[in-house]
DNA sequence: ATTAGTGCAAATTCTTTGCACCCTA
DNA sequence: TAGGGTGCAAAGAATTTGCACTAAT
């Protein structure tokens, strides 16, 4: 199961292609999305080995070549500003200054809502981040 | 700085307009996102005071009528489909059976990144998720 | 042979819970 | 005044760090 394009482009980027780092990119390309615990486990119930402090590491290694993304606002809230119709934020959120600004769009909901409806999905929320630079940053 | 709307909506949704839910939703609404340190130590700087703790419950109450979003996928973290030209991916989250599946829409893309030039925004890297009901779900 | 990467244990940080007291409705 | 809300302290999770050992290049 294990990719050889992926060694390919883990030393690409400088890192060596260890079978933790497999056994990681493995169960996190079969479901979308998962906790390092997760991970963990499904690497175990494969039969391999893999300690969480292992995981951890791995995962900012995988990061920091972006192959990976920690989902952006870990741990954050934001203020609904249609707290009677949820959701529908777009956060821009500078990785400069850490600043993180709000805006809405309901073009781009309705958009979301029909690129979810071609996969099935029906969507009672939306959440968009953005991550760049602001325009304060990007005049300094 | 005390907005007599939130009191009133609070109200309708059962729960007691009371000094620290105001402080949080202050700190909240001056600024997008932030963490519940953050808000409590925005809280002290303006001279109130609210514990840490007492805030997390705060956030907890305010979330269950929706009036402030606990920002989705928690520590998460995704494979990245397109290594090399990070993010563009649309999380499609099922809260019932919790499995996460994956999309890509490039035209949607293109209209975030509208959306954030509006803005003043440089984004390089987008992520939206979206949560509700996988169509398996929908079926049962 | 070098040096990045791993594993374990411990430290740190984040979040939740229990319980007594306070205050809104 | 009754029940929800708050604060403190302590418990429980999640994440990071230190250090010796292993393994990829």
């Amino acid at each position: 199961m294990i990719v050889t394009d992926s060694s390919e482009f883990l030393r690409r980027h400088g890192l060596r292609s260890t079978a933790p780092r497999h056994f990681v990119m493995d169960a996190l390309a079969l479901s979308g999305a998962l906790s390092p615990a997760d991970i963990a486990k499904r690497i175990r119930k494969k039969g391999h080995s893999a300690g969480i402090v292992t995981v951890y590491r791995v995962l900012a290694a995988l990061e920091s070549v972006s192959l990976v993304h920690r989902h952006p606002a870990e741990g954050l809230f934001s203020l609904c500003t249609l707290p009677d119709q949820a959701g529908h934020h777009i956060l821009l959120h500078c990785t400069h200054c850490g600043k993180i600004d709000e805006t809405q769009d309901s073009a781009l909901c309705r958009h979301e809502d029909r690129a979810a409806e071609s996969m099935g999905f029906r969507a009672d929320q939306h959440l968009t981040e953005l991550l760049g630079t602001c325009r304060s940053c990007s005049r300094s």
